[in-house]
DNA sequence: GAGCCATTGTACCAATCGGTAAAGAGTTTA
DNA sequence: TAAACTCTTTACCGATTGGTACAATGGCTC
């Protein structure tokens, strides 16, 4: 029987897909399998807790993802524009240019938010922090930095969600470049 | 038998509460019996069409809702600025304050967006709309309160996500009141 | 090449899913 | 008061849910 050996972060990878696509509650045992191609057995030897273990798992990728590529480079960078610059255009890329949705925020507004809260709270918390700061090396006063940040984590957001609602992806990067631009002349204005 | 007798729009208020909270998905018929105190019977009765129809008749009533309350008065007031105004402050109360979710940015986010794609984009097309002509009335050029616009609908519902994932509803009414100043400086800006 | 062990497919489980059927209770109309 | 209508309760349906058990299958090491 065993023909096909799956690689754990390959699984991860397609599982981060298809709850992105269904949400938690909208993702069945039964459509994992299809889409991953991997029964049962599989599933639960990778993940014997269940569709709940698999959903941290990705949620831990994501975080990851987001920690070394976006947050790490706002607190190392030495030039915090070109930091900036830099989460903008990963974030940008990171979202297929408005065509993806956010997995962290997808299951915040949903039902199974209360059983990842602290992933979830981790991850935003962290952003705001990381993106707070490096608005301070830029130049902005400190209470206009956590302010921005917060505006900025919560806009991109809203962003994917309002791109997503009127069915045009072009709203995210319209968004996005406002936001952009209003971190980089914080200092000024 | 029959006992208590339920209005139909008492259902659908409670129907929103539990759709808002569970998500579309994670609300099953067993959880509205539960919550409403009706029999599936009933339910039946109000909504011939099932768990779809609740949703819709939901949905429907939040876009009555803000028509009325919100997008007809930016597009009535005399005075663009005062109606400015009252749709931050009306849209303040109805998120309560940061602790409620918009039952249309949680259903864009979820699985179930297909299936009312077209009423989530209506109320959101509506809002865009609506804003960027009261922009314009109060000044600010054609291109520039579409873009504001944009982003002030979307970030509304970026701050109510970013509300609940950091649990701290007052992260709502911070970048609430950054979106109001942008729209009543904009002329100037 | 024999044995081992991670990995896999399949069959199965109780519980719950969304939805239907039908008959009863309460109210309105004639 | 009797039929008609509205609304509700209860029991039930097949399908699907998340999860378990286990035997079979390979690639691997010795």
């Amino acid at each position: 029987m065993s023909r096909h050996v799956a690689e754990r972060k390959d699984v991860v990878a397609m599982l981060a897909e298809i709850f992105r696509e269904h949400g938690y509650d909208g993702t069945s045992l039964s459509l994992i399998t299809e889409k991953t191609g991997l029964g049962k057995g599989s599933l639960y030897h990778f993940f014997p807790r269940g569709k709940e273990e698999m959903a941290e798992a990705v949620l831990a990728d994501i975080d990851a993802w987001f920690r070394t590529h976006i947050f790490d480079i706002l607190r190392s960078s030495e030039d915090p524009d070109e930091a900036l610059e830099a989460m903008f255009s990963g974030v940008d890329s990171y979202f297929r240019q408005g065509r993806r949705l956010c997995l962290m925020g997808v299951i915040a507004a949903s039902g199974a938010h209360d059983r990842f809260a602290r992933e979830i709270n981790g991850y935003f918390t962290g952003w705001r922090t990381d993106l707070a700061a490096t608005l301070v090396r830029a130049g902005a006063p400190e209470l206009e930095s956590t302010a921005l940040a917060e505006e900025v984590v919560g806009g991109i957001q809203g962003a994917l969600i309002l791109a997503r609602s009127l069915d045009d992806p072009g709203a995210f990067g319209r968004v996005l470049s406002r936001l952009r631009a209003r971190c980089l002349n914080a200092p000024a204005g």
